[in-house]
DNA sequence: ATATCGTGGAGAACGTTGTTCGCCGAATGA
DNA sequence: TCATTCGGCGAACAACGTTCTCCACGATAT
């Protein structure tokens, strides 16, 4: 450079306990994976907000352009991210006596999932649900719904909506975390508990001839916590789910020992024409 | 070429006929609406992407720092955005007749308001749902809910969902959309017809082995179009409320009559205790 | 053992973003 | 008519994603 070197502690070190002590650290090449990892670790102490290319380099201990020899731009790392939440996640093989626990069961491991690493589900959220890698659930899912006894018009519907309802209720779930921890540092539950208490006392104070309902359940609003909640909207999912198994000849509950994955030739085609699944249809047009 | 000015379009016009025609201009003397609207504008022409306060303020003629004047951060315009979408958005007086009906007409009518602008959803997921704004919306449901018969357990949590799948399932009709008039320019309804059959002719292409249930659904899992999707998914939402209705002593199933908002009194708490609608429970803690 | 080559990381730079600071010009009250 | 106040303007700042050029290192060939 045409300047003078900078102040001391933006120096290089000298060669002669730089190249000793670079040895064990540059024979870990930086791999897609280990960028992948120190986005991880960067995104847990930071956010999403904070997840940047140039800290993810720091938390590396290289330069912010030595990440695109592995990643090619921060779309394709977040993909990356994205996939690997994935990763190793399993689906049991379908019982049809206990299809409605299994399916709460893949739904609970998903919130958990999403909520391991934080903001993950705005992460999720951005990415079209299904990647190549991503089949083999996509089909194990598919396999829980037809052997309990769904009609594929159902079937074919009802992975995106899970997912849809796992992806958006931890996505608030992390928003209202978030919010709590921005207004006052206390992450334990102190914080969530006054916030309660300072909701149900809002609702409260509504004029009740104007808000009747609101103010009538202000007192139970901020009761149940996450995870009741969850449950909640999950089981409305699943007994919804259950009201099709009576229909078009289907088996009327939860038969035993019918149906493994080998039946999908036998019920290929259903009453007539089965339905769309990832399928979209066109683009509802914007309207003004 | 420090110096030299643009060219033609890009200088300001002379000073003499720029006066008159500036009058009626900057007697507008530049709202929050007006702000607001013109936001509107840019997302719609760009995206949220291209969404930016220089953008805005080029849409108004005005500088970019005049707009922080009256809204004081891009979070707050948005925030503004956001509260637009459901200005005058109204919700019918409970029938208990048509309850059912009444709520998915709710949801059609917040898909359209949702769909109206581009990117509309992502905008809306982003933001914590129950603004003091839109406590009127909310008393509505509540008394849709309420008035049909659904346990205050049930009334409590359905609103977060019902917002979830609205939201959750719009946001990912955008990114179809976005992904499409991306890859090629033709936003009619050809390119979705084209990417319809690759997503079936893709499908029906994997081993059938690995994938007998995906392969089984291929030829139909591009079959119906995104409102006959969302249709279905708010059959399912509907249906498993409808169990709650012969429980706990609740109506059986739609009775005459009944119940109007006037009723929240005599129903007050219900068997035990309600439980919570916005409230949210303790973060989950970050599991790794 | 020496010279050559190629790869991958380093550093600086570019264009763009949200946001802020100091200034000016035009309305308004005395 | 003067002083004041307020809203818009231009420039600037820090930080972002991304790209460019260059250099040092290890492997290969002679």
């Amino acid at each position: 450079m045409s300047t003078g070197p900078a102040s001391d502690d933006t120096l290089p070190a000298t060669p002669w306990e730089r190249s000793p002590r670079r040895r064990p650290a540059a024979r870990v090449p930086l791999t897609p994976e280990r960028v992948v990892d120190a986005a991880y670790e960067v995104l847990d102490r930071e956010g999403l907000d904070g997840l940047t290319m140039r800290r993810v380099a720091a938390e590396l201990g290289t330069a912010v352009s030595a990440l695109y020899a592995h990643v090619s731009s921060k779309d394709e790392l977040l993909e990356l991210m994205y996939q690997r939440m994935f990763a190793g996640l399993e689906i049991p093989d379908p019982d049809p006596d206990r299809w409605q626990e299994q399916i709460k069961e893949f739904a609970r491991a998903g919130r958990a999932r999403l909520l391991a690493h934080r903001d993950m589900a705005r992460i999720s959220m951005a990415h079209v649900p299904f990647t190549a890698g991503l089949l083999p659930q996509l089909e194990r899912m598919l396999a829980l719904f037809r052997n309990a006894g769904l009609p594929d018009r159902i079937t074919a519907v009802v992975g995106d909506m899970l997912s849809t309802y796992l992806e958006g209720f931890t996505l608030e779930e992390e928003m209202w975390a978030a919010r709590l921890a921005a207004q006052d540092g206390g992450d334990g539950t102190a914080a969530w508990e006054r916030m309660r208490a300072e909701m149900e006392a809002y609702f409260a104070s509504l004029p009740p001839d104007r808000f009747p309902h609101l103010t009538a359940l202000s007192g139970v609003m901020a009761d149940e916590d996450q995870d009741q909640r969850f449950e909640a909207g999950l089981e409305i999912i699943v007994r919804g789910l259950a009201t099709y198994l009576d229909e078009d000849g289907a088996r009327p509950a939860a038969p035993r020992g019918a149906a493994d994955t080998a039946d999908t030739a036998d019920r290929g085609a259903g009453p007539g024409r089965t339905a769309g699944g990832t399928g979209h249809g066109r683009p509802a047009p914007p309207q003004d």
